[in-house]
DNA sequence: ATGCGTTATGTCTAAAAAGACATAGAGAGA
DNA sequence: TCTCTCTATGTCTTTTTAGACATAACGCAT
């Protein structure tokens, strides 16, 4: 079945879309920016880089982290952090449930996916 | 006010987002690809790939072009190119109205954009 | 027959995005 | 004090994407 993408483009020109929002549910379930990373099969870098540009994005940070300590440190979502992916879940949520048979119609149209060999 | 932008993602991987659904209005308000593309400030080519990606992406072609003729040739979207249009156009719709409480809310918190000067 | 604007591609270059490494500092615990 | 893991960056390379040109064919009108 085909998927919807939607990505919320602020005025600023920060975009967070589906790799974002999974970037932070990793790292609310995770507990560190590099468990995330590694979760996601990313690079560290690549993670702390897209949680930088959420954080420069709005007033208040998504998520706060700390190096050192008991196992090396960590980091947490702010209370913003778990209302932002909420909103964003909500708005996917919201928009599979009534664009279904849209979808549906295209997907009728659609030119079989090339070979999956198996 | 921040937006929103949705892509449908077929099985094929095949995307189609704001810019193609941008260049099908485009081609069916110019009558051809590359006054399309002139309107859209984009090279020809980039327009004829664009085109070509989602002609390849279903089974019925999306639109028709002839060159040659009386000025030049043209393009035509067909009955399942405006199907495509309308169906991506009604999906914009939907999302853009159940998600204004959310997007108002992110918006809130955004970082005022970076000063833009005058 | 020539000219004109359009379709349809090919090729090469420039720019942007992603990835690979590398390094410095923090701080709890052994 | 030393180790360990994680945060936070810097730099360089590779890959991907976009753009710039270039060219051939088509067919109506002059």
């Amino acid at each position: 079945m085909a998927q919807l993408k939607v990505t919320v483009i602020l005025d600023s020109g920060a975009r967070i879309g589906p790799g974002k929002a999974a970037l932070l549910d990793s790292i609310q379930a995770t507990g560190s920016i590099s468990a995330a990373a590694r979760a996601m099969g990313m690079t560290y870098k690549r993670a702390w880089l897209l949680l930088d540009s959420l954080n420069q994005a709005f007033a208040d940070p998504v998520a706060t982290a700390t190096p050192g300590g008991v196992s090396g440190g960590g980091a947490r979502l702010t209370a913003f952090g778990v209302e932002l992916l909420e909103r964003y879940r909500r708005i996917e949520q919201d928009l599979a449930g009534l664009a279904t048979d849209d979808l549906g119609a295209l997907d009728a149209h659609a030119r079989p996916e090339a070979g999956l060999k198996v």
